[in-house]
DNA sequence: TGTTAGCACTCACTCAATTGGAGTGCTAAT
DNA sequence: ATTAGCACTCCAATTGAGTGAGTGCTAACA
């Protein structure tokens, strides 16, 4: 693993300065690490082998006659260590979740806020993305002479719906057609196969009612595909005040900007689904994060996965000081349990 | 208007220094309201004047030799004689919302979001409380052999689901029967109707089936009654940071603690709802509000109205000197608008 | 040749003293 | 009743000395 540019020693010294930076957010001086670290060396011997690791990039000096800090380069050699080492213990988590499977909606926000309580950092859960995820369960039924409700179960329980307005009153029987046709055309499908020819062919065999029933399935068309994208609970944003590097003015309110416009955390946790790695977990150090205001911080992504194909993301984000170990830990034994919960649920629905 | 104890040169200067300080955020010297005002005083004089409106608890300062700034006492006055006097123009609001009425979640969102934009102040918006509010439809359907899905719509359209976890499957015929003896006996009523003496008769009615239906009621009184105290929607709430009186890390951090943790916000919405006096306007100034961590604030509240009995809230957070005349009118125009939109919905529904 | 001790130097940080300015309160004059 | 003038107060910004943590370098050492 060491780079053929880090002898034993420079990686021992290396750990030692990220490990205390971690629990200080100081920088970290040269007689510091020769009193803290079993490798008895000189705080002389330990200024040399900075001085290399600082040539190398891998720490660098606030400003001259300061103790070292931690580069992004430094930070990811050790968190590249750190993931490919560590992979035993899964802390345990509360079970509360098991038995409140029943909304989605509800689930999620509870997962991003028992996660911000356990690492104090803030904390981000997409939804799972229903694009590629199948329907279960289309029905409409007549809430009041001009309003329709459509509703709509996908796999996972997803549930979603929307009032549709008609003009004229549609009869039971009619009601009743409707949720055939669309229950035995839909059923099982996923969005991405929902597309405007198969619409266009549910309209036709809809025949004589074909205004009204053109309205209402292009509503439903709507309901399925719309919305899905916003869908990201937020949680622990404040916790940033903890952190007295991300706590100034300016880049506290660029920070929680960007935690309130939902929008852009979106293209984060999408941007992580693509490019997962074996284990699923990626870590984004400083100026790798897709996100500009963000380079101050670290962020760890895990896609969870529902089904066949991957679905949503969880996120965590934090100072680059973070503790990559429990951070991981807690996310990697959460994704675990998602993607359990969600596949039961699976194959419950078989 | 004017208490005895103000005589009018005095209410001039008070208005002064309170407009002065709602521009600059500073403390107000005499000579700068000396040259400020049409009425041709010297500083001296000012000063004189100064002196007593302190005496009087309208002004206070910071420090010595230091200017004045309001006190709440102040606010409490320069915005009493605002609200009385101002009733002409209602500023024109985007006209977006009348179409998009389908979905109340989105409509209240969007309506945080427009209100925070237009003020630059933090702002929520609270769901129209369910609890006085009538049933208009509920139906059960079988989602799978052990899943049903129960969907309950209030009046204006607040959709409300579940999915119950069913031991055995219900056959066609239970269902229907089922579904019939919710909506005979439950339609039209309000949730407070809905008691436990009313399920226990539904169930007696339900006969045969008990068991199971029972559980199905059970979870369906459930849903209609919970978790609608946690509908509150914020936005804007990084907005603080524009004002440096709020700023600085400690309250800032507890101010947006306060507005994550939505629960609080409750308090103070519905504790406006109760005390609503003729306009339906409430402001707090600083100490007044019932939320201690925005002592340092000032809160606006209008609720609006759906159907009979009193429903949802708006309410604006911002720094004590915040624009009152702005905020007072654009809540006014939007709660009016949530009004008729709501009403009309209500009518278009009879 | 790698390690160490020692020393001069740098730089941020703290604290106190200094200064300038904005603002007040009071008094005496108009 | 109003105003001009002056002494006084207090904040805020500036300065400068002192402190300490930390470095880099050199020379001695094993």
């Amino acid at each position: 693993m060491a780079d053929t540019e880090l002898d034993e020693r420079k990686v021992k010294i290396l750990n030692a300065i990220i490990k205390n930076y971690l629990e200080t957010g100081e920088p970290v001086g040269s007689r510091t690490i020769s009193k803290y670290t079993d490798l008895n060396l000189s705080s002389a011997t330990i200024r040399n082998e900075m001085s290399d690791l600082e040539d190398l990039g891998y720490i660098v000096q606030p400003h001259t006659s300061a103790g070292r800090i931690p580069s992004d380069k430094g930070y990811r050699f050790y968190v590249n260590n750190l993931i490919a080492e560590k992979d035993k213990e899964v802390s345990d988590m509360q079970e509360w979740m098991i038995e409140k499977t029943e909304k989605m909606e509800s689930l999620l926000k509870n997962v991003a806020k028992t996660l911000a309580n356990n690492t104090q950092y803030a904390t981000l859960v997409s939804a799972p993305s229903v694009v590629s995820n199948k329907l279960k369960f289309v029905q409409l039924s007549a809430v009041d002479e001009h309003q329709v409700l459509s509703v709509v179960v996908m796999d996972g329980n997803i549930v979603k719906n929307k009032i549709i307005n008609v003009e004229k009153p549609l009869d039971n029987e009619t009601m009743l057609k409707l949720n055939m046709l669309l229950n035995t055309n839909l059923n099982g499908l996923t969005v991405d196969q929902i597309n405007l020819a198969l619409i266009t062919k549910l309209k036709e065999q809809a025949g004589i009612h074909d205004e009204i029933i053109a309205q209402v399935l292009d509503t439903v068309a709507e309901t399925i595909t719309e919305g899905d994208d916003l869908q990201v609970y937020t949680s622990g944003a404040t916790n940033i005040f903890k952190y007295p590097e991300l706590a100034d003015s300016k880049k506290a309110s660029e920070l929680l900007d960007t935690f309130e416009e939902k929008q852009s955390l979106m293209e984060l946790l999408s941007d992580s689904t693509s490019e997962g790695d074996n284990t699923g977990i990626q870590v984004y150090i400083g100026d790798e994060s897709p996100i500009s205001t963000m380079k101050d911080c670290s962020i760890v992504t895990a896609t969870y996965e529902l089904g066949d194909g991957v679905k949503g993301t969880i996120g965590i984000v934090g100072p680059k000081r973070m503790d990559y170990e429990n951070v991981v830990d807690n996310i990697k034994s959460l994704k675990g349990q998602l993607d359990k919960l969600l596949k039961q649920e699976a194959d419950r629905n078989k």
